[in-house]
DNA sequence: GGCGTGTTCAATAATTCTCTTGAATAAGAC
DNA sequence: GTCTTATTCAAGAGAATTATTGAACACGCC
């Protein structure tokens, strides 16, 4: 093959997707935009990194282009360009749960034991939705629910449920979810429900899926505050 | 978030398989590998590197548990270990081909220009499969037709068409295939048919993406005969 | 047993990646 | 204009990745 030069550098633009996402704190930064647009410092935070590092690892981010960015007064947020990026962290995810030795114990270690909660699949919830017998939960920060949300999904952060559980209708079966699977939000509120005598089971996995597979889902308007 | 050494570890696994993708030469066997076990010597050759390089690459991918080995006497053949690889090197591959700036102009520098070769989609094929009114043409090497191919389609190497063109019924319309879109056997083997007179077009893509669609495929060694 | 072939291993240098630190920049508030 | 805040930049140390080389190993064959 006398192009082979081109041929090499065809395989390295190919694979250079996948270098955006081949560093854990890169995963954990899609796995957060995957529920909406963020600003750096709220980024760093929440996967415990310092704000350069971050701002670094948003522009590898940025260069790959899976994700982009907006200015806002001073804050620039960043989100992903599109779902194909949602689709290929998923499809990563299924892969590395079907390949990666360990992976189950890694995942244990975080989410700690799942055995005593009951979950229940998307397909499962999308038909006991169709028959309405049913409240589901999202218990996401609240400008996640606002970004997008399971249709008829009522929103109570986590942190505030215990708070808030009268909000919830007696004598109902509660399914709640969160960001993802790896996400122990839906966790912690069935324990809680569960606790209070309230059925509750968690939904397998958390919104970005529901929406990838295009379930019924809906948005609410995010209050932005605007300068003149 | 107390036990954020075990998030690191989760997230840091979760991005091995993305890890195991992230390199050129890793991306092109993968490519490889999708249609068919190979023996390191021959994935050697396919992506022009040395046996040593190319089998450092393939334990890589072993590690990452996306590619399995078997020994055969004194060969070790690699395959990819779950069609979950190929869907995943397809995802990477639509995501690099939306977000990756410049990989159109890099894909022509490959494949040189396509602009006068008319192709055709799955489902297109699918449809005129159904018809019957088609002769496919699997151009890939007679080893991966065996391991698979379109349902119906016969085989004759790239390298042999021209001395085989009378296999060929008269009057007939071609659609070729081979690996995939960035595989250039199609785009000669329409050239050849199309200056001898042939009717033909490539299909857009190649094998596996046909068979990770779930369209109709076969995997015997003996080739269908064409009947009216 | 020795020989040939296909594959892996081990050591190395060049390059790239990652995180840290502290300074620089850009926009809004005063 | 200065001050504050959010983000980026620049430089550097330590680690990981990659291609190369030559030796080692495993299997089949005589």
């Amino acid at each position: 093959m006398a192009d082979h030069g081109a041929k090499t550098a065809l395989y390295d633009a190919l694979a250079d997707s996948a270098k955006a996402l081949a560093n854990g704190r890169r995963a954990e930064l899609v796995d957060v935009l995957a529920q909406g647009e963020r600003s750096v410092e709220e980024l760093a935070d929440e996967i415990n990194q310092t704000v350069a590092n971050t701002s670094q690892h948003l522009q590898r981010l940025l260069r790959s282009g899976l994700v982009e960015s907006r200015r806002d007064g001073t804050r620039i947020y960043y989100s992903l360009s599109s779902p194909i990026v949602t689709t290929l962290w998923r499809t990563m995810r299924r892969a590395a749960e079907e390949h990666v030795a360990d992976l189950e114990r890694l995942a244990a270690d975080y989410v700690g034991d799942r055995s005593k909660l009951r979950t229940i699949t998307r397909d499962d919830l999308r038909a006991r939705l169709r028959d309405g017998d049913v409240v589901v939960l999202d218990v996401r920060p609240e400008a996640e629910y606002a970004a997008g949300h399971v249709r008829g999904a009522i929103s109570i952060p986590i942190h505030d449920l215990r708070s808030r559980l009268g909000e919830i209708p007696d004598g109902s079966e509660v399914v709640a979810y969160c960001r993802g699977p790896y996400c122990v939000f839906a966790d912690e509120a069935v324990r809680i429900l569960t606790k209070k005598g309230v059925t509750a089971v968690r939904l397998e996995d958390g919104f970005p899926e529901w929406a990838g597979a295009r379930l019924p889902a809906a948005k609410a308007n995010r209050q932005r505050k605007f300068t003149s």
